[in-house]
DNA sequence: TATAAGCTTAGAGTTGGCTCTAAGGTCAAT
DNA sequence: ATTGACCTTAGAGCCAACTCTAAGCTTATA
């Protein structure tokens, strides 16, 4: 049985994140010390480390919750719905990625077209370039945001 | 002169976002009604143009914000200064894609070793790679964040 | 026994960029 | 003169995932 702090240690994780996770559903201690002190069992610090990895992939902590429910009754969850939900953040890196890649390359076309010496910024292209409007591809995003 | 809602129409930005800018320093009216209404010169559009621009390639307002001031006064800002926003920034944006792309390839290794078929998930390779940890190359993430 | 380290809670604050609301004033058209 | 669309402001709310604070209790060590 591991207080708060020893949990912490182990999984990298500060004890607030571990209560902040606690408080949505994601880890729990499966004992209490009269005191109110939470103790972690083995099962639990497996679980925190679940949850440690998933967050570490990229997962968020809603996917965390539904993949600890598989996890939790394996037997009445299709492994399709796993890979439903990574299907589906990979979807959503390979779009971030996508956002950036333009961004990239815009960022790098208007590097390329000016020297960026000394000289004042009076005939500066990336300025102009932006005066102008013509950067060409706008991130098309989908969600409207840049993250 | 355009009306806020002008403006609004001719940038594709909301009139809400504009006063969010102004607010921000970003835009400005350069007069008002007596009544108080936002009313923009060429100049004024102009410059909301720029802003548009510049936070469609992903500058932050921030970033949006030094760049106007450059363009404001050229003579005493050099080109390097240009250069050095857009070079952090792409700087940035790769590291951001760094990050993404481990995600990717994670994401895409789980994907590839697990059929994903409507059996149950007592076997899911996915799920027992998560409870493993051997899920490799962790993003690295100096900032320790994902977006 | 006293002190310090560690635990508890509810709840507020942080980040960035919006987005919206409420309560009211203005303006153009009928 | 009245309707309805538009404008104003300050300020609150949203998102995700923390991060921190305050006030008070507990536990281990000297």
């Amino acid at each position: 049985m591991l207080k708060i702090s020893e949990l912490a240690a182990q999984t990298g994780l500060s004890a607030h994140t571990i209560r902040f996770y606690e408080k949505h559903g994601l880890i729990s201690a499966s004992e209490r010390s009269e005191a109110g002190y939470r103790y972690y069992s083995d099962a639990d610090i497996r679980r925190a480390e679940f949850v440690k990895t998933a967050r570490n992939i990229g997962f968020s902590l809603d996917d965390i919750g539904q993949l600890l429910s598989i996890r939790l009754d394996k037997d009445s969850h299709s492994c399709q719905e796993v890979t439903d939900i990574t299907q589906h953040k990979l979807d959503e890196v390979n779009g971030k990625i996508a956002e950036l890649k333009i961004m990239q390359q815009t960022l790098q076309r208007l590097l390329d077209s000016c020297g960026g010496g000394p000289e004042d910024a009076t005939h500066c292209s990336i300025i102009e370039a932006l005066e102008e409007g013509d950067v060409a591809s706008t991130v098309s995003a989908r969600n409207g945001g840049h993250s």
